[in-house]
DNA sequence: TTTATTTCTTGACCTATATCAATGCATAGC
DNA sequence: GCTATGCATTGATATAGGTCAAGAAATAAA
């Protein structure tokens, strides 16, 4: 357990690294992504203050996703340690949330998507760029910008 | 806790109701679903033996899934109770598995999607029919059966 | 075995979104 | 203050997948 302060930009895991912490935000911004084939990024969430950011694939698998630094960002590393220091009901919240993000992933139109971000993220929506916005819903910034103006 | 026997077409929980349950599978196979404004149905999830089909909102909320049987099929039913019962390792896995899906409902094709499908759940390919394997992939039955021809 | 229903496939056409390029605006760096 | 870079918007075009309908095949029910 340990207290890093790292900055805007600042990696702190890419693709294929051991994959052995988790980061509770104290201060700052985190985003987790991956990058497909065709170079395009993808991004898995956002983690603002006092969320887990977390790449969940096991401690000893080699990562699946990128971690950065939106803003000047304190966070608290922790171990991943399975059997311990983890909040079951934390857990079933975090499943429930991406339930709601793959069913709609499948069905709602970006239009769609993006208002339910807004209502449901309207802090982070003031603090990260329009073309991270529409990488997290899954469409080009093209797309959002043509939604927005709608 | 307790045993039940129900038959294939059977509904275990509509969206709306109640929701205090979870569903452990001794044999069969178990579907959720949701159904969108226009009335199209979103498989979420299957569950063959030895899965747990769960509504992943809180218990005091109304369900949010349909879940019925695809098969004449064997539970064990539990109650939703968040703080006991609860296997943490297999709660971070099924948070690793929708990861992946989030991934891939933004980054992959129909055809890799379906890939992917085929590669990870062999046996639930032989279970259900193709407008199933379509509606959990976020794709129409008519570009699943293209996707297989080409 | 026959009939009814469901599922799958295919063709033709449509649509939501992607791609590409260009331009303007905002922000960062010097 | 100026220049460079990043971001957002817009137009034109392309594309992946959706929609609709029809027919064939498979499965279920009687």
């Amino acid at each position: 357990m340990e207290r890093l302060e790292i900055k805007k930009g600042q990696i702190l895991q890419r693709k294929g690294d051991t994959n052995t912490k988790v980061y509770q935000v104290e201060s700052g911004l985190l985003r987790s992504y991956s990058i497909d084939e065709k170079g395009k990024e993808h991004i898995f969430m956002f983690a603002p203050e006092d969320w887990l950011m977390a790449d969940n694939v096991p401690a000893d698998l080699p990562a699946d996703l990128f971690i950065d630094a939106l803003e000047d960002t304190v966070v608290i590393t922790g171990a991943k340690d399975f059997d311990k220091g983890h909040d079951t009901v934390k857990l079933i919240k975090r499943i429930g949330a991406l339930q709601k993000r793959v069913i709609m992933l499948m069905s709602a139109s970006a239009a769609e998507r993006y208002e339910h971000f807004l209502k449901t993220y309207p802090q982070i929506t003031q603090r990260v760029p329009q073309r991270m916005i529409a990488s997290y819903l899954g469409i080009t910034p093209e797309t959002l910008s043509r939604v927005r103006k709608a």
